[in-house]
DNA sequence: AAACGGTACAACCGCGACTAG
DNA sequence: CCTAGTCGCGGTTGTACCGTT
């Protein structure tokens, strides 16, 4: 018996692996990766597909340094709620738990060991608290909770309004640029793809999906979990809404 | 100019939680 | 209730880039 097993594709993505992930996730929405995997021709798992949507392809994303305010709401929340990166990152729109787990790892340890090496080694916690390092500006995740929690539109939406965020030289651009264009569906199986989605879909394609309606309902509670409101589609068996 | 070390970022892995059948 | 499939999270590793020696 011959089975010809497809290798699995790891490693970095490529140009055009990009192309044919943005395209397919915008016909199915973000969901269903590993079926999203399949159709898009990609010899991808559907969790390295939805690994380079969310850190990555995700429009809107944020690239580059960590601003001084994120630093420090980095700094705080770390401090009150630990490695729950993808909880800081909720925090933090247009930031990826991995951007911030990275960021953490590089900075922080660092500034944590050179504190350490500093004080006396009495301390062996080895969570850096944020009082130990910014003692200044004690409530400032109150305010942001009041923030978020009465509408949340301060700089969420500032941030929604700007996307693609500042990129400069960021390849993302042309991606997208180049499905904003017509012509450009890459990948074997995309009519097949678009004729399906088309059952599934009610109204036309939208560019910016799922940035459209990122705020302001879903960061309405963020306290402790989002709650998914169900008019966004995101039920089982409901295709996306956009 | 080459070697080296540090930093930033991308990607994979393993595990637990969740959900549909 | 059980099971398989799927998803999301946190930890870890690999590597490209950049500054310093």
């Amino acid at each position: 018996m011959v089975t010809v097993r497809e290798e699995i594709r790891k490693g970095p993505w490529t140009e055009q692996e990009d192309l044919q992930l943005v395209c397919t996730v915008r016909l199915f929405g973000e969901r269903r990766w590993d079926f999203i995997a399949k159709v898009s021709g990609l010899n991808r798992t559907g969790k390295s597909c939805r690994l380079r949507w969310v850190n990555y392809l995700h429009p809107g994303l944020k690239r580059g340094r960590m601003s001084p305010h994120e630093e420090r709401l980095i700094l705080e929340l770390h401090a009150r709620w630990g490695n729950r990166w993808s909880r800081i990152a909720r925090r933090l729109p247009g930031r990826t738990d991995n951007e911030i787990k990275n960021y953490w790892r590089t900075h922080m340890r660092k500034k944590a060991q050179e504190r350490k090496s500093n004080m006396s080694p009495s301390s062996s916690s080895s969570s850096l608290t944020y009082q130990s390092c910014h003692p200044e500006t004690p409530s400032m995740i109150i305010g942001i909770e009041e923030q978020e929690l009465h509408g949340g539109s301060g700089c969420i939406t500032s941030i929604m309004k700007s996307t693609p965020v500042d990129m400069d030289g960021y390849p993302m651009d042309q991606i997208w640029m180049e499905i904003e264009a017509p012509n450009v569906l890459p990948g074997p199986c995309f009519d097949e793809a678009k004729d399906s989605a088309s059952n599934s879909l009610s109204g036309p394609l939208l560019p910016y999906p799922m940035w459209d309606y990122y705020c302001p309902e879903t960061c309405l509670r963020m306290d402790d979990e989002i709650k998914v409101a169900p008019q966004f589609g995101y039920g089982k068996g409901v295709g996306p809404c956009y």
